[in-house]
This record gives C-alpha cells, sequence and structure tokens, in this order.
DNA sequence: ATGATGTAAGTCGTCCTACAACTTTGCCTA
DNA sequence: TAGGCAAAGTTGTAGGACGACTTACATCAT
C-alpha cells in the first residue's frame, strides 16, 4: 500500500510530466524486475503445488484464489491485483489467470468489469453454504462454523430396489449398502441422511469404514472423485424420516434427493438427504 | 437415460468420423473461404446480432452455443466442433470461444477432456428447469415445454415492513408494490409468487404494467437488467398462502425466498416463490 | 492371425504479443 | 466553476505458436 508516485519527474518542459492519473504503487515491472523463479514476485506460484495439483493451472490457480478471498485476504468488494499483477505472481500467462477468473465469476465469487477490474462480489464469501459447490454435508457444516458428527443408524447391505438400480445404472437385484445416518451440528440434528452404495467395487472392509467417517474420503481412496451430482430438491412432511430423542415436532424437511458421478460420469452413490427446515441455512446464487 | 452410448449424433450438418486422428475428409472450411459475413463458414456470426448482444462477445457465443445444445442441435454424449471450427463459424478468435466454452462447461452443460474435445454433457440438457440460471418463472415454465399463464390476485402499494427494508436495503418506511400472483403452467397452478418492488423509481405507468406480463421485460425498459439473486431454500407447509379453486389439499411448498440485485449490485425486487411440491421439478446440477 | 508398438493427426492447455474497448482520474481549458 | 480532454490502467479480443494429451491406424515382431 505504500503510495509512491513516479516523482522522477525527469521531463519537465512546460508541460507537466506524462504522469498517470491513479497514484497506485506501480512495481515498474518492464525495466527492473526481471523474472526470476525464485523471486518474490512469483510468490505464490508454488503454492499451487501443495494440496491443489489436480486439474488445470487454471483451476489450480482458481482454487488457490477462491481460499484466498475466502480467507479474507480481500474484503468484499475491494479490488483484486489486476490480472497480469497476478499472472506474474503465480508466474503463469495471463490467459491461464483469465480462465481461473472466469471460474471464479461463474461461482458468483468475483465481479469482473471491463476497464475497472475485478472485485470481490459483496456476497460472494457467505455463499459458503452453497448448494451448488459439491461437497459432503459434513465440509459444508464445517465450512459454516459448526463442528459435524454422524450417528450411524442402520448400516446392512441389501438387494436395490428398482428405483435405485435405475438411478444408480445397475442390473435389477444388484447389493447395495444401505447406510442411515443422522447428521449433527454442534450436537444438533440437522439433517437424516439416506445413503445408497453399490457393493460391487467394494470389499467388506472399506464397507465398515463407510460407516465412520466421511463417505466421501473412502471413495477418495478407492479412486473415485466425486465429480458432479444431479439433486432435486423437494419439500416433505413426514412422521416416517426421522428418529432418536431430536426427531422434530412438525416432521417438515427439505429433501436433497441426489445421485453422484464420478468423473467419468458414472454413479457411484445414490443419497437422500432430509434438512431439517429451519436448522440449516441452504443459500443459492443465481446468475445469469 | 444415462446409458452412455458415444452417440455419432447429430451436430454438424456434415459427417464426422467419432474421434481421432480425423483424416479430415471434411469440407475445408478454414483455408479458402475468407471471412465474409454473407458467408457460410460464418453463418453464426450474425446470429449473434439479433437477441443476444449484451454483454461481452464471449457471453454472447456461450448463450448462442447454448440454446443450439438445448435445442438438440447436438445429442447428449456428443462432440462439438473443435474450439478452432467453432471459432472459424462464429468468426471470433479461439480465445472467446475458449471463454464461452469454459462458461458452459462451469454450467455443467458441456465436459471438456484435454487431447480429445468438448462434449455434451450427459445430462446438462436435463437442468432446463435448473434453479441457476436466473431467469422468470414463465421462462423456465416456457423452456420446460409448458405455456404459462399468471392470475393477478392482488396489487397495491404500502409501505414496506422491517424485514423487507432490509433485504431491499430501503429505508424504514418506504412505499413498495405488493404484487400476489398465482403461476399457471399449462392452466395448472404450480406456484404462488409475492413479489415486493420499491416504487422509487417507478411511475404508475409501470406499476400498472407489472402486474400484467412478465416483471422482469418491465425492469428491462428502464434499463434495469437482473444480474444476480440471493435465494433461500425452505420447506413450508402452510394453509395461508394459496388460494382459489386449486389451492392444494396438504399445503406443502417450496419456498424461494429471493432477493434480486441489478448488474451494480442494487437491490430491486425481494420476492417469495412458494411452488407446489410435486407440480413442479426443481433440479441443480452440482459441480466441484 | 495376433498382439504390441510406433506414428501421425486432431484437440485442448498454455504462452506470448499486440491492440481495441472501457473506466477512472487528474489537469487543463473555456 | 463547470466542463471536457487526455493519459494511464484495466479487461476484452485477436492471431500465432507450441506443448500435452488422446486416439485411430499402420507397422512390426511373435
Amino acid at each position: 500500500m505504500s503510495t509512491r508516485t513516479p516523482t522522477s519527474g525527469v521531463f519537465d518542459t512546460k508541460t507537466r510530466p506524462a504522469t498517470g492519473p491513479r497514484v497506485r504503487n506501480r512495481v515498474e515491472v518492464g525495466d527492473d524486475a526481471p523474472v526470476s523463479i525464485s523471486d518474490r514476485s512469483t510468490a505464490n506460484r508454488s503454492a499451487l503445488n501443495a494440496p491443489s495439483k489436480s486439474g488445470s493451472l487454471g483451476r489450480q490457480v482458481a482454487r488457490h484464489l477462491r481460499s484466498r478471498i475466502m480467507q479474507g485476504e480481500v474484503s468484499p468488494g475491494a479490488r483484486l491485483p489486476s490480472e497480469t499483477e497476478i499472472a506474474v505472481d503465480y508466474g503463469v500467462s495471463r490467459v491461464t489467470v483469465r480462465t481461473a477468473i472466469t471460474l471464479l465469476e461463474s461461482q458468483g465469487l468475483v465481479d469482473v468489469r471491463h476497464g475497472s477490474g475485478t472485485f470481490v462480489s459483496d456476497f460472494g464469501t457467505e455463499i459458503k453454504a452453497g448448494i451448488q459447490e459439491l461437497r459432503s454435508i459434513t465440509e459444508t457444516i464445517r465450512e459454516m462454523g459448526f463442528t459435524p458428527s454422524m450417528e450411524r443408524h442402520k448400516g446392512e447391505t441389501r438387494a436395490a430396489s428398482e428405483h435405485e438400480s435405475k438411478r444408480l445404472d445397475l442390473m435389477p437385484g444388484e447389493q447395495v449398502l444401505d447406510l442411515q445416518r443422522a447428521v449433527y451440528a454442534d450436537g444438533e440434528v440437522v439433517a437424516y441422511s439416506f445413503d445408497v452404495i453399490p457393493t460391487k467395487t467394494l470389499d467388506a472392509q472399506m464397507l465398515e469404514r463407510m460407516g465412520q467417517g466421511s463417505v466421501f474420503e473412502v471413495f477418495e481412496t478407492i479412486g473415485i472423485t466425486p465429480a458432479r451430482a444431479m439433486a432435486e430438491l423437494h419439500a416433505v412432511s413426514s412422521q416416517e424420516i426421522a428418529w432418536g430423542p431430536q426427531k422434530p415436532e412438525q416432521g417438515l424437511f427439505l429433501l436433497l434427493d441426489q445421485v453422484h458421478f464420478d468423473k467419468d460420469g458414472k454413479p457411484f452413490m445414490y443419497s437422500k438427504s432430509y434438512f431439517v427446515e429451519g436448522r440449516f441455512q441452504f443459500v443459492i446464487l443465481r446468475t445469469r
């Protein structure tokens, strides 16, 4: 933020130096700042190696920028560094930065204005609980600042129903793991989760681990990366869904009925998540 | 449904080998076809002028490609023409095509595979009723293949409530138009819509027109373009919402509680849309 | 015949350079 | 003082080039 005007004023004949209006501290890149790999200017380049080396460079940069924004490094409404600066910073081309920013913009996280700059969306950071980002329930709860936990109510293998077979693209009668769990946030029930997982590609050990932690983590270990989910939304009023002492009185739920696909487009899980109305805020950012 | 047949699809007007080396038995458009507006090779260039000249070139191309895909010009699973071909076809640079395709990919409409091509997502075309695309209810109904209509139940100006003032960023007690309408699809009620619109920037004539057709169209005429909407989802069970002969028995609704913003981030409408459960299918494509 | 292998063409990913279009701001002029 | 001009900074688009990846096909060894 050091505001240093190029006061060198080398040439003041009669017309003022051709200094630009904006007083921003430019870095004078072109002249005396050769691009060195170990240079401070490419500080963020290495940061891409650590956790997020999957996907194209553009996606990696997008992920990294996203996390920086989410952590509040740039406050909502504020301007990001210019595309050129970011490019130098990460040691990539401006094209790559642009694809990254295009992604962030389509997520509603930033707001690109031609001729002016790229700005952090005013409510972009509130979308943490957004549905459109594909992440597990526990992940979402954690990002909202609560402590997630789960209680297994049921976990057995059985034959898939006709409806499930259709959704999961299975042969009739194939075996599936039927997992029923209650999801807690800070000790309060927020959802009841019903997962159906084909057992074909799983061994007994995997099945056991499914019940404990995050189902997605187990899938990761066997090379299945969730890529997309097709979700239907419904309002449900029923007493047949919940259980336990915290069973909600009115039995009103928001149902997320979804099929999960891996990166090859193969369905690998069918889940119905009944969110207790009022205890979990769903937010969607709709864009053009 | 999701039987992944690598369909040789109905995409190009010409036939095309599935994938691979593709010995270029095609028409060799790019070479001897100087960019002429009336030329066949740039047939789609002019198509951009008609209805969708707003936004950057990349967005225009994205919109046009999107509509082509939605109309079934390219069947799900089939490959799109290469980026270079599309670029020639539209008379734009490959950079522009890439930004367009990046947008479509982030919407889950297509699936880009490095070294192979860009493919129409297997379920992308089923997302017509998707929430994340910002469009009016009537628009959505029309895209689903039904005929939309509306019946105004109430339309009066009054002072904004505290809750509404907060959402719309108004001074306490400012005047708003309270619009209550029933939304029909092929003659069947699918939703009850409650819109609240600040009257500050509207004259009497506008207010009258709001009640008739699409509210968004009226906004368009005064230069307000909806850009984003922040929506909350809720399950609601109540007998106080609906009216008329088609009032649903069980009173179960999916509530879309949303604030609409223009391109400058100013809120201009607050609306609660109660969708009758079971009559309207909400689909969300969740991506990483 | 069969299977492995190399090769070539096609396609997306990234880079570079340059310029156009737009926005902001200061300064100058009228 | 009000208005307009100009320059710098920013994003948008263009064109060319090359690398990385995928796939079909020809070739070769077995």
